[in-house]
DNA sequence: GACAATCGTTTAATTCTTTAAAAGATTGTA
DNA sequence: TACAATCTTTTAAAGAATTAAACGATTGTC
């Protein structure tokens, strides 16, 4: 009676990630500190701890003891997770398609010309590559 | 102590959002239906009431009497829930960068050649539109 | 060896999301 | 008018997300 647990990270569960996928493995401290210096968001030491672990128990992320504290590392790619995240976004908002979403990037987006030049550089070699 | 609202609509109420944005306005009955042909979603025609009055509580749907039923429609249109959420995505997951985000969208999905050629005449045109 | 500092674990509280039963209101019809 | 059908509102329940206090374990130092 009730929705079930999503597969891609939370809000807070990225930030976290974000940290790690930034440098690790990290003891407990460290993420509470990046969390706040890098998203703005103070926790409490404990706070971070239960997030850690519940990300540990979800599959996120890997532990190991160094001393008495633990130190966490990512268990997942961020290249994995962004490309879950989008495609999701993709199915749920475009029915797929991906030029359907480029576009909304095109028209709401704030792109300036380098980027859109970068873009076209990327969509070319894509291109040849799938010639041959 | 908790978490706050999103902004965005969450995986059920886009569902909503998504009949709702395909025809309206529709009483109950018809949104339950189309949940469930077109996301196959069953519900009870009790739950869908709730979804509705929490979505219209929350500002995404607006509701008119017919009757003794009432009628639901968007208040929210498709391209500024799309926008927002593919901007936040954008920033949480790529730091704004759209680059970044049509790159992963290249390496990871699945895109046709048909699709390639079309993105392209896209990026075009804006580059176009942005030399004036 | 005792005490303070530093970690982790347990427990809990609050809000959000999703699902739905129960009860109340209205309307068409026999 | 009474009953059934159809709607809505109220109430609730359970899992997920977020935040944190309380308590327990370990370790370094005087």
């Amino acid at each position: 009676m009730a929705r079930p647990e999503s597969g891609y990270p939370t809000e807070l569960e990225l930030e976290i990630l974000k940290v790690l996928w930034d440098q690790s493995p990290l003891p407990v401290r460290e993420v509470r500190a990046r969390l706040e210096s890098d998203a703005g968001r103070t926790l409490t030491h404990s706070s971070v701890i239960t997030m850690l672990n519940i990300m540990h128990r979800k599959g996120f992320l890997k532990r190991q003891k160094d001393g008495k504290a633990f130190l966490f590392s990512p268990k997942v790619e961020k290249e994995r997770i962004s490309g879950g995240m989008v495609s999701d976004l993709l199915s749920r908002l475009f029915e797929g398609s991906p030029t359907a979403m480029v576009l909304n990037l095109l028209e709401t987006g704030e792109i300036d010309r380098e980027e859109l030049d970068e873009i076209r550089r990327m969509v070319n070699r894509k291109r040849r590559e799938q010639n041959q």
